[in-house]
RNA sequence: CGCGGGGUGGAGCAGCCCGGUAGCUCGCAAGGCUCAUAACCUUGAGGCCGCAGGUUCAAAUCCUGCCCCCGCAACCA
């Protein structure tokens, strides 16, 4: 059976989350179920990076400590992914000094004890309004654009690690081993490669950074975010084996083979992309550990087509959606796994997910099953499900291009399909004219559509799984009360045609998507 | 000459790599049906495919030049 490992970014939270987040996370929960589905063996991880200096500053702000201030905001993050049905084994969270902070320091020690780590003097343009170094484009006349003053040239100690020398051997390893989608990202990467590569500041003095992972044996160093936010992939895992004991509930034994064994698929936006494929694989090579096998980059959402931003205030709020739609998570994970194309920016509109709620989810799909399943139940009989080549064919065909679809992480075109075949459906039952038929052939007739709506209702599972289970409930069909477990598999012979033999009656009807208020 | 993405009926997009009746979703109009969530089905209106040249029997598709838009990335290392 195959393994595998799946991950997504973890979230800064020194705010609300917001939509992108959302996108990220609805992305990596249809992969991890659809891998689910057809028989792997799965993990799959979230969390939330909690340290830095923006941390720390919000704290002292709203006149907190920063472990006051994460604690208040993280509930925020774990609260919204489970309304949204995101099925992660693991919240990781990089303040947790039990679980997360020995794996961090063991690879800090590993990374010094192969030479890649130095400590250097570095020389930057501080601004004590910013209260952080600047960089040239943040320059406007040789002055901070924020605050209208010449920031002042600062000399601090950092560790750097010594990236630039892993130019050749991440260029072998992106072409080989490490497989980047979509491949327009990789060909970016490869362009950066080409440019060469700079060292990358590792930790901060204390005295600017002090919420953070102390680096070990200096004591007055924090390490700055890659060694400690990247490295959630395998503390989370506990790989070295050397988590605290109270963090041992959180595990289950034997993870490490989560990342020895198993494929690593790491799902991320692509602000984070050059991080992930070049500085992080050349770090688990210093440290003798296996590098990840694939990185899945989206991009980013807008919101009624121009940038989020709280100056536009068109930021939208994850909850408000959750809300506008009673608190049912499918309509927004439908509409971002059926509007936007992974790795392609998609936008956010309020007009175009009430369209898409109200003509796909309610009159194409809810209408669809509505229709069968009320003139069924009239029948009040057993289905009849006659052997049919031609359907069987077709659904066999069907199974096999939804799966070659999601297998290579298109989920918006597998998505597209499973919609094409249901209004294939409705279209087929006009034609079929079932209120015109009598006895056996009318039976048979619908029970046909039943069927195929079973079928419609597996694929929809990795999208909209809340959804899909209430359809083969109302269906009637008998593996329905398990269709939301974690090892609930998608057989051979649930993907036949006519195969479940033990299905005999329809459950109740209802409505899946009644119409909208109007506002 | 910074880099990247894009400009196709009212809206959102596919087609472009591998030239040959311009397609999909939503919206709109008319008709049909009546099983169903006023849903569903059929048909139709609507486009000089950003602009100007070039190649070709033939260009949304290839070549050249130009114009315009959007990002440089999630609240801010």
């Amino acid at each position: 059976m195959a393994r595998q490992y799946i991950t997504t970014a973890i979230d800064y939270p020194n705010a609300a989350p917001h939509m992108g987040h959302v996108l990220e996370k609805v992305l990596a929960d249809v992969c991890a179920r659809w891998f689910r589905l057809r028989g792997d063996d799965v993990r799959f991880q979230i969390g939330t990076d909690e340290h830095g200096i923006k941390i720390q500053q919000t704290a002292d702000r709203e006149k907190l400590s920063p472990r006051e201030l994460v604690d208040r905001n993280v509930p925020m993050f774990q609260n919204l992914y489970q309304k949204l049905g995101i099925s992660a084994d693991l919240f990781i969270r990089t303040s947790d000094e039990n679980l997360h902070w020995p794996t961090v320091i063991e690879l800090w020690k590993r990374l010094e004890k192969a030479g890649v780590l130095e400590k250097r003097t570095y020389t930057g343009l501080y601004c004590s309004g910013c209260e952080r170094f600047l960089t040239k484009k943040d320059l406007v006349d040789g002055m901070c654009d924020i605050h209208k003053v010449k920031p002042q040239e600062v000399k601090e100690e950092n560790w750097f690690f010594k990236l630039s020398e892993e130019t050749a051997w991440l260029k072998k390893l992106l072409k080989k081993d490490y497989k980047i989608i979509p491949s327009f990202r990789e060909n970016e990467t490869m362009a950066l490669l080409e440019t060469g590569l700079d060292d990358v500041s590792f930790s901060r003095p204390k005295s600017s950074l002090s919420w953070g992972i102390p680096v070990p044996g200096d004591e007055n160093q924090t390490m700055y975010v890659w060694c400690d936010a990247l490295t959630n992939y395998i503390s989370g895992l506990d790989i070295f084996g050397l988590a605290k004991e109270a963090s041992h509930a959180k595990l289950t034994a034997g993870s490490e083979v989560w990342w020895s064994s198993a494929t690593v698929t790491h799902v991320i936006g692509k602000d984070i992309a050059r991080f992930h494929a070049l500085i992080w694989p050349a770090m688990l090579k210093h440290a003798g550990v296996r590098t990840p096998d694939q990185l899945l980059i989206h991009g980013f959402l807008t919101s009624e087509g121009q940038k989020m931003s709280k100056s536009l205030g068109n930021v939208v709020k994850p909850d408000e959606v959750l809300a506008h739609f009673g608190g049912n998570p499918d309509p927004l994970r439908f509409y971002l796994s059926h509007e936007v194309p992974v790795g392609n920016d998609g936008d956010f509109s309020w007009k175009r997910i009430d369209e898409v709620y109200v003509s796909k989810l309610g009159n194409q799909l809810g209408n669809m099953l509505n229709r069968v399943l009320v003139m069924l139940k009239k029948e009040d009989t057993e289905l009849i499900i006659p052997s049919d080549t031609e359907n069987a064919a077709k659904t066999k065909k069907q199974w096999q291009e939804f799966a070659e679809t999601l297998n290579t992480f298109d989920i918006h075109g597998a998505l597209q399909q499973v919609m094409t075949a249901v209004d294939a459906m409705n279209r087929a039952f006009n034609a079929a004219e079932p209120w015109k038929l009598k006895g056996a052939e009318k039976i048979e007739a619908l029970s046909r559509f039943a069927e195929s709506l079973r079928h419609v209702s597996l694929m929809l599972l990795p999208f909209i799984p809340g959804t899909a289970q209430k359809i083969s409930v109302q269906l009637g069909v008998p593996y329905a009360g398990a269709m939301l477990e974690k090892s609930f598999v998608i057989t051979e012979s649930m993907k036949q045609w006519g195969a479940m033999k033990d299905w005999k009656r329809v459950g109740e009807p209802s409505i899946l998507f009644p119409p909208l208020e109007k506002a």
